[in-house]
DNA sequence: GACATCTTCGTACAGCGTACGAATTTGAAG
DNA sequence: CTTCAAATTCGTACGCTGTACGAAGATGTC
């Protein structure tokens, strides 16, 4: 009990793989026995990401990537731990490609910027949907992209937990309006139908079986929703309304405490 | 061309499964020749829910499902067409299972409820939300909570579609909130640390990796949350916070319309 | 009794992530 | 130059998934 036991090094290794860029590299050029990696980390997470791009999420596999080089798939895994590091890499060197413009001086306008960019690379990059679940990915990239959203809304008179959440709330937001497109979009390719064409192609069999329920307001809105953009829902209003409302709300809540 | 041709039912088959238990059985008792169904649809959908609740979305398999009935794989398929439409089913019939309480007559409780019913059904069920991603699913429970969702804010002062949209936004926030938390149980699950753990252990590699880069605010607002709350985040307070904003937001809009 | 219909389910296939270990290539040490 | 250790490449194999196919068995109707 009087020796320190070993530390088997708790510390997650894809940490120095994110950063891999910015450490100022104590002792980088180390021994550098063996071969030559014939492509590089950057290359394979760029890669990844133009096929996620392209096909989707579930077309990157590590098979297709190592293919794309030339390279057996294993060989990847000398490159990334795992698939699922992969995708952090993916995403963090994906948000490095959005560039992050001057914030605004009017507090409405900058609060939402954070939001439109946050919903323009998900639009840019679908798949960052379905990473988030994978893991909180603490990148580079991402850390910018998180002060730069933490000045968006400093000096408004949000307490520091407040601005935090205040973030999170239009990130969520932004992040669901383009779910919910994505899955439009989806379910376009997998039906072959456009919204439109479900709805007529299901009309008799929907009226049929909803023919015990009773759904007043639930019609009214679906016939005002489908005069209004012929479709159940349109991604672009629903932004603008739910992120002015928001909007509304925070600068409601800071103007309250402090009224000038 | 005087023909109409043979239209190949364009419909969507799981509607129909969907709404098994109400459709008005126009000729419900036809032939029913071969063996009897040795469990029932809705036996099978209650199993794949308990399953999911215990062990998470993954773990619902056909082969594990079929196992639990002492059935083989493939005879899962007489019941079901394929995974997808048993995630759908399973979604509505874990709707179903969430009493609806009156509204209350007050209008912002009326929305608070709204999201909090769904925060909680969420938590519960937190494979939900990737089922989401499946498909919209239009059963009899959804179609339910949607028309009730719609009365909690009818009478507000909101158009048609700003009806819709609120209720988008108050579901989408409960469902990030729910996501969140999900995520911190999982990482929790995965790195077998607690989330004070988990930053303690890599403190000194992020410290190190980081040192080159100036997050000022992010680390002034993190060691607030970390004060806080021992974590980086809190759903309980997050979820009072966009909430109280979100409801400001959506008063304030029909308050400043119709003046009294 | 014959037949059509429905249920059951064993086998098989393609695809996935990746563990393992052998072969190869390279820089450093003697 | 030789020797050796370290790094990279990658073929094979395993367990897992959803599910297509077709055979076998059970049941109601004619």
């Amino acid at each position: 009990m009087s020796v320190v036991p070993e530390q088997p090094d708790q510390s997650d290794p894809s940490l120095r793989l994110l950063w891999r860029h910015r450490t100022a590299s104590p002792e980088e050029p180390r021994t550098k026995r063996g071969p030559k990696q014939k492509v590089s980390v950057d290359e394979v997470v760029d890669a990844a990401i133009d096929l996620a791009d392209a096909e989707g999420l579930a077309a990157v596999t590590m098979r297709a990537i190592a293919q794309r080089f030339g390279l057996g798939t294993m060989t990847l895994y000398s490159y990334v731990p795992n698939r699922d590091a992969l995708l952090v890499l993916m995403a963090d060197q994906a948000t490095g490609r959005t560039v992050l413009p001057d914030l605004p001086e009017n507090p409405r306008k900058r609060l939402e910027l954070v939001a439109r960019l946050q919903y323009d690379e998900l639009r840019a990059h679908p798949w960052l949907l379905e990473v988030q679940d994978v893991r909180p990915w603490l990148g580079p990239n991402m850390s910018d992209r998180y002060e730069w959203q933490l000045r968006a809304v400093d000096g408004l008179g949000l307490s520091d937990l407040e601005m935090d959440q205040t973030v999170a709330v239009l990130m969520g937001f932004a992040g669901n309006i383009a779910r919910s497109e994505l899955m439009k979009r989806r379910a376009e390719k997998v039906t072959g139908m456009t919204e439109a064409e479900w709805w007529a192609a299901n009309y008799d069999t929907l009226s049929e079986v909803m023919a015990g329920s009773h759904y007043p307001l639930a019609n009214r809105v679906g016939t005002a929703a489908g005069e209004a953009y012929q479709a159940a829902t349109d991604p672009a209003r629903e932004l603008d309304y739910g992120l002015a409302r928001i909007i509304d709300g925070v600068l409601a809540h800071v103007a309250e405490r402090s009224p000038d």
